[in-house]
RNA sequence: GCAGGGGUUGCCAAGUCAGGUCAAAGGCGUAGGACUGAGGCUCCUAUCCCUUAGUGGGUUCGUGAGUUCAAAUCUCACCCCCUGCACCA
């Protein structure tokens, strides 16, 4: 029976963090014992961590544990990252008095005195960057805080800087141009998360036919569907909307007000000549540009002067929209005559099937029209819906008929690109961006598509990158395995990538510094830079005393040390431990990340190591990749309410408990999830565990090994195996329910042995104790003492396994045993009967091992005699005659 | 839509690659019991359904079909969930 001890978590966590940071147990520096590097990727330092940073750092913390434990020289350095938009927004805001961001810092427990100072974004870095490295201290993480350093630090620019020019020269590095969601407002492009509305837009290519008007105006009509430009029968123009004539580039076009707008960033010159009304052009016929005949100009309301140039080709046969307003027009013969069209016109028009689809009709979109009972052009959602489906339908299954010519018979997925093409070459058409939906930035303005000229970009695309970061993901060891697969896709996948934008904060790009390095583009090698963070802390190395010479000695080994050491006024002997500590620690043995990160940070690393460094050493050797951190089954976000700071927990669980749970709450690429109950749960064993050394540990006899006790050990032994092996691989919750199996032996052994082996039982404690340690550390610090022991347990050896103290017979034995007790109870259930048990063996071995256990089954179930006989013949044994039964017997349990 | 991962008995989760030993580990929860002044602690027992003298049977591993003497495990199709889809951290 253990009584529940009332443990002061907090207490027991205060004394040891302080022991240990007196101690300075966790600042790394070279030395003769193997390295092994651990990092995490740094928070962003707009707010206190969450329990999602939780997750990430506690499980790279336990194998930083347990590498040290096995005798590694383990660094698990810790930064901070600061580049980019949202930390200038955050004081922007606050400048404004925004009463949003006011209460989302007083949520966070921001005083209002320091929430004034936020206006200055290097004030509000330094504020959070005090917060963070509290929660991690709080969460018992295992930092060297000596190499710590934000990335707007100018030391750390000048490092970035180095990289930049340094993947510029190798060519990795180009300009080009590119269509961005643009906000006219902010003149910066629109991330998604930059949006009050339109999640997942983005640019599509719209192909504009140039129909000209025999006065030589040309009538663009944008589609995103260029072969149904053999089924045109006419074109749509909204008369009530004001369109301009404009000259762009050098041609004059007919094109809504929004057009000009759009196509002025689009690289066109647009000047604006003169307005004209729809509804003039009305009645008024155009050259189609491929097939060169004449088409009718028809008003529909449907026609949106915001989408593309406001101009649309009607494709009845495909077009759900044109079918309808046709339709509409022929119940409106008023309406024709007010623009002089006679309705003999438009009943002429058929439609002209293009797109020939398995298991639809040879007009489409008339099917579905009435299918779908549309009554007229006001009815947009089903329209809407069969556009869409039919745009779905013939683009995947749709081959083209005869009247499109020399393409006929292609499918309409594979032949599209090359028409738009071959439409281009001929100046039958052109393109333009487009969004695929409505966007408005965050500002409240309406978003655009921009063509950003001369922009700077990573060439993921370049083979020979690709090749080598293909290599380095091969040699890599990626836990869980099934994440791997996500990695190749993605380097696959990855084409340029844009590296640089205008504003926010970060390094300006040293050749072109209208650029600064884009925030996810300088994070991916600095891992190399904890390397000699420490001395460029210590040593108060200026920004300016740091330039490439230094860079490319300290990581690449390049110049002379003499000359640089001179010119930058940094000592040769420091240059040179930088240089040496560089070479000791890198490159990294251990990222650990959640998979949210694999498309993109994890993979640019990949990629970047492999360009900074020809030297296959110093490239990434494993990432640790977990899932997302789900709240009682749910997401945890703010709008739900069940957002937990890491702090919180903490605050109310303790960080061995916070930290214990979450371990147990997922592994893999598995969501985890966060139960209150189980925290509370695990909070009461480690009280609970704590009790059990209190009463067991030092207690015992000292006495010789006896069965028992070979189990015990054998048992631990195979636990350390499985537990070791789950820790190499990062499954830290595998590893963990060995644990429970653990405390459940040592019970077992407790009830089974009258008499404790002193020697036996402190060992299992010891190691039970040294396990958790990686996963609760304060309150194995705090058992560890209580033990008597001189040295933090946290440097303490890992139990090693040992195959020649495992006893197989033994743990055979004590398998056997279990079952046997097992059928006494259920026989002694059913007979009633415990006064005397008779068992029967068949060797001698087995009668000795039970015999030893008879004082225990006494015990346990009250039998005042157990005798053990062999059994010698079976088939004369006879159940109801007791001495014949001990003369011959037959393998069993027999009760009195 | 595209790419990657997943769906197991109340919940979380092992098992799937190497088919049988899987009614399926472990943890949590729940129920009963023990301990206790009392317990939100700890320990024991039970926990798919029916039946039973320590058994026997039935129905399960997202859905449907298939391969096989045999499928949670292999094949195919479908449904659902998570992550990402780029100039954003």
């Amino acid at each position: 029976m253990i009584k529940i001890v009332d443990l002061d978590f907090k207490a027991i966590e205060d004394k040891w963090r302080q022991k240990w940071a007196d101690a300075k147990i966790f600042e790394a520096n070279p030395d003769e014992r193997k390295k092994w590097f651990v990092n995490s990727p740094f928070p962003y330092v707009n707010s206190c961590l969450h329990l999602g940073h939780g997750f990430t750092y506690t499980r790279m913390d336990v194998i930083a544990r347990f590498k040290r434990m096995q005798g590694y020289n383990v660094l698990f350095p810790f930064a901070f990252h600061a580049t980019g938009e949202p930390i200038v927004g955050v004081a922007k805001r606050i400048e404004k008095d925004d009463s949003d961001q006011i209460k989302m810092l007083t949520d966070a427990g921001v005083s209002e005195r320091e929430i004034k100072k936020f206006k200055d974004p290097k004030y509000l870095v330094r504020y959070w960057q005090k917060r963070i490295k509290q929660d991690v201290n709080r969460l018992g993480i295992a930092v060297d805080w000596r190499r710590s350093f934000t990335t707007i630090d100018p030391e750390f620019n000048r490092f970035i800087e180095w990289q930049y020019r340094l993947l510029k020269d190798n060519g990795y590095v180009v300009q080009g141009t590119h269509p961005v969601v643009w906000c006219p407002n902010c003149k910066s492009p629109t991330g998604d998360h930059d949006r009050l509305q339109g999640g997942g837009e983005g640019p599509i290519n719209y192909i504009l036919f140039n129909f000209k008007l025999p006065s030589g105006e040309i009538l663009p009509m944008g589609t995103l569907r260029p072969e149904t430009i053999y089924g045109v029968t006419n074109v749509w123009i909204n008369p009530d909307v004001e369109y301009v004539k404009a000259k762009v580039d050098n041609e004059i076009w007919i094109i809504s007000e929004s057009c000009t707008e759009k196509l002025k960033d689009q690289m066109h010159s647009v000047q604006i000549k003169g307005k004209i009304r729809g509804e003039e052009l009305i009645g008024k016929r155009c050259i189609n540009p491929i097939l060169m005949n004449e088409v009718l100009i028809l008003p529909a309301s449907f026609v949106n002067p915001k989408s593309a140039t406001g101009l649309v080709m009607s494709v009845p046969s495909h077009a759900p929209y044109d079918w309808i307003g046709l339709k509409d027009l022929m119940y409106n013969p008023s309406f024709l005559k007010k623009y002089g069209i006679s309705l003999d016109e438009v009943s002429e028009i058929k439609p002209i099937s293009v797109v020939k689809t398995e298991g639809l009709g040879e007009h489409p979109a008339v099917d579905l029209c009435e299918k779908l009972e549309v009554k007229n052009q006001n009815e947009v959602e089903k329209l809407d819906k069969a556009t869409n489906f039919l745009y779905k339908k013939e683009f995947h299954q749709g081959i083209l008929r005869e009247v499109c010519g020399e393409h006929q018979g292609m499918r309409v997925s594979q032949v599209k690109e090359d028409l738009s093409k071959d439409f281009q070459k001929v100046n039958a058409a052109t393109t333009m961006w487009e969004l695929s939906g409505g966007v408005v930035c965050r500002c409240g303005t309406k978003c655009h598509v921009k063509i950003l000229e001369n922009q700077w970009f990573l060439k993921f695309s370049d083979e020979r990158w690709k090749e080598k970061a293909r290599l380095c993901l091969r040699r890599m060891k990626i836990y869980p395995e099934e994440a791997r697969e996500n990695f190749e896709s993605t380097i696959e996948w990855l084409q340029e990538k844009a590296c640089a934008r205008k504003s926010g904060l970060g390094t300006r790009l040293p050749w072109d510094k209208d650029w600064i390095v884009e925030t996810l583009s300088d994070s991916v090698i600095y891992m190399s830079y904890y390397t000699i963070a420490n001395y460029i802390n210590s040593e108060k190395i200026e920004p300016d005393q740091l330039n490439d010479d230094v860079f490319e000695y300290v990581f690449h080994g390049e110049g002379d040390v003499k000359k640089i050491s001179e010119e930058r006024g940094i000592s040769k002997e420091i240059l040179q431990k930088m240089r040496s500590s560089f070479e000791y620690w890198y490159g990294f043995d251990i990222r650990g990340s959640a998979k949210e990160l694999i498309p993109n940070h994890l993979t640019f690393c990949i990629f970047h190591h492999t360009a900074v460094w020809p030297n296959e050493k110093n490239w990434p050797r494993a990432f640790a990749i977990n899932g997302m951190l789900n709240v009682e089954g749910e997401k945890m976000s703010k709008s739900k309410g069940n957002f937990i700071l890491l702090k919180d927990a903490i605050e109310k669980y303790g960080a061995d408990a916070t930290r214990i749970a979450l371990m147990d709450s997922a592994e893999g690429l598995n969501d985890a999830n966060w139960l209150e109950k189980d925290v509370l749960a695990w909070k009461n064993k480690l009280s609970s565990f704590y009790g059990l050394v209190k009463r067991y540990y030092d207690k015992g006899k000292l006495m010789l090994k006896r069965p028992i006790d070979a189990w015990l050990v054998s048992r631990f032994q195979n636990y350390i195996k499985m537990i070791t092996d789950h820790l190499e691989k990062a499954e830290n919750r595998s590893a963990l329910t060995y644990f429970h199996q653990m405390v459940n032996d040592l019970q077992w052994y407790l009830k089974r042995s009258e008499e404790r082996n002193k020697t036996i039982v402190n060992y299992a404690l010891e190691v039970m104790t040294k396990v958790l340690s990686l996963y609760s550390p304060f309150i194995s610090e705090e058992i560890w003492n209580m033990m008597d022991k001189e040295r933090f347990i946290s440097l303490e050896k890992w139990p090693e396994f040992d195959p020649k103290k495992i006893d197989e017979y033994v743990l055979k034995q004590e398998e056997t045993f279990k079952n046997i007790c097992e059928d006494i109870k259920q026989t002694i259930k059913l007979s009633k009967k415990n006064k005397d048990l008779y068992l029967y063996v068949i060797t001698e071995k087995e009668m000795l091992y039970l015999q030893q256990a008879s004082s225990f089954l006494k015990r346990e179930f009250g039998f005042k005699e157990v005798k053990v006989f062999l059994v010698r013949d079976s088939k004369k044994y006879d159940p109801q005659n007791k001495s014949i039964r001990a003369k011959y017997g037959k393998p069993g349990i027999y009760l009195e």
